[in-house]
DNA sequence: TATGTTCAGTCCTCTATACAAGTGGGGAGT
DNA sequence: ACTCCCCACTTGTATAGAGGACTGAACATA
């Protein structure tokens, strides 16, 4: 009677079930790009499910960038590749093993300090709070690329110092240790020319190009907890970025 | 009996009525960050709506990044500012207005030529089939910002060098003239140094820090239809991003 | 030819209801 | 003092149904 592939009573959403059902056909190259998806009445039909919940499950296709609505149209297949479809907030050991490169790190310093203003403001720090500093510099497959300065709240992390191995990725040990998510991050970027250290350090010429990164990264809750300063050189780093234009993201409005 | 804000035949939809007196609420202070707003049962009652139809509201502000909601709990006010929420695609022009400063521009090329081939590939353009270049210094308050060269599908948009005037946002002239709305963009970032005649044209030292931009913007529906490289002063502009972490952005799951 | 009408198909909004599942607090029992 | 259970409140999922609005095409009319 029901498809093979919906289980009601696995504990997984339908609505969730039939997405990835339909990301499996998307991917398979099914429906082409610019096609249209079945309708909600349809997908309703022929999975037995309620018009609402066919419906629940092409809107959170589309807040994923694999398909667009139009009103009175129909739901189509959008021509993006799903792949690079937003840049996510990655440590460097996440984001050079994505690319099948090898993370290592040297570290320079770790240690508590009372931070400058800069810090304490963006971690929304009380007066003469601590933070753990851990400045390093991130190697991919032996090549130096980047020097990184993380602060962390020592009120947020206490004893990091003692938990955090040099091999580890900072982000799972927050998240292991203390059960802190990051959620999402800001990111200021800026292009410079590397001073007479940083060159050392990175092994590029005096004066080179370089982006500098101040990034803040933030609970689910909004509330901050990591800051990172970062030089990394510029003739082996580029920045991915995807722009939308849709000012008003209000739910479904402003299609 | 009903809340005066509340006008159920004015043809705006409830739950977006109901959105936008919520984020008045927030906006205005009534609720703080970290605090929780009604609940969907609370909306429903007072509003005279059914749960859903709040819960609706309340889903459109959280995808707004305003607020979030965790399961059993509530929904809480974020402590993100509401203004900086992420990045949008902005024109030159559109930029600089929204910062209060006066953009100008000074037009070095207007012509068609057959383009490379980074930039038929990224407008999937059918062999030999031409683009409308354009090639300016953008200034802001008399100081020059960037060299832009933007590439147009003469296809797309026939006769623009008729249509587009040296004053204007081109990508108004887009919608009014060709009904072309931009959606998003990809964007690639370098840091570089400047070139000589780049430096002359920016008023800059020779090999003085510079951002080179490569970005693709597309229409709703995924087609391509700008391709912009621009080269930007490194001492006066800052990139700013807001990367999310969630992987799984699939409606509302992954909480 | 040009214009207006109708109509089926589609997505959008909204209602009313039900049950499931996570959270936190209070109370009973130990 | 501590544990466990229950209950109230919250959000999450799902159903069934209704009407509205938009699109595009087929059709009728001037």
């Amino acid at each position: 009677m029901w498809p093979a592939f919906l289980d009601r009573y696995s504990g997984v959403p339908l609505y969730y079930q039939i997405q990835q059902h339909l990301l499996e056909e998307i991917r398979s190259g099914s429906w082409k790009a610019g096609q249209p998806v079945p309708s909600e009445q349809e997908i309703a039909q022929r999975m037995g499910v309620s018009r609402m919940t066919a419906r629940h499950a092409l809107k959170s296709l589309c807040s994923l960038g694999v398909a667009y609505s139009q009103h009175g149209k129909g739901t189509f297949v959008s021509r993006i590749k799903l792949e690079k479809n937003f840049r996510q907030v990655l440590s460097f050991s996440e984001e050079m093993r994505s690319r099948g490169a090898s993370p290592q790190s040297k570290i320079l310093q770790f240690r508590q300090i009372e931070p400058d203003t800069e810090v304490a403001e963006a971690l929304q720090l009380a007066p003469k709070e601590e933070v753990s500093l851990l400045r390093r510099v991130r190697l991919a497959d032996s090549v130096p690329l980047c020097i990184e300065c993380t602060h962390i709240p020592v009120r947020m992390c206490p004893e990091l110092q003692k938990f955090f191995k040099p091999r580890m990725s900072l982000y799972q040990c927050l998240l292991e240790r203390y059960g802190l998510q990051i959620d999402f991050a800001d990111e200021v970027a800026e292009a410079s020319l590397a001073t007479i250290e940083e060159a050392r350090l990175l092994r590029i010429r005096k004066k080179g190009p370089v982006f500098r990164f101040t990034r803040t990264a933030y609970l689910r809750n909004g509330k901050p907890i990591e800051f990172v300063r970062s030089v990394y050189r510029g003739d082996r780093c580029k920045v991915v970025n995807r722009l939308s234009r849709r000012v008003e993201f209000a739910g479904e409005r402003a299609n």
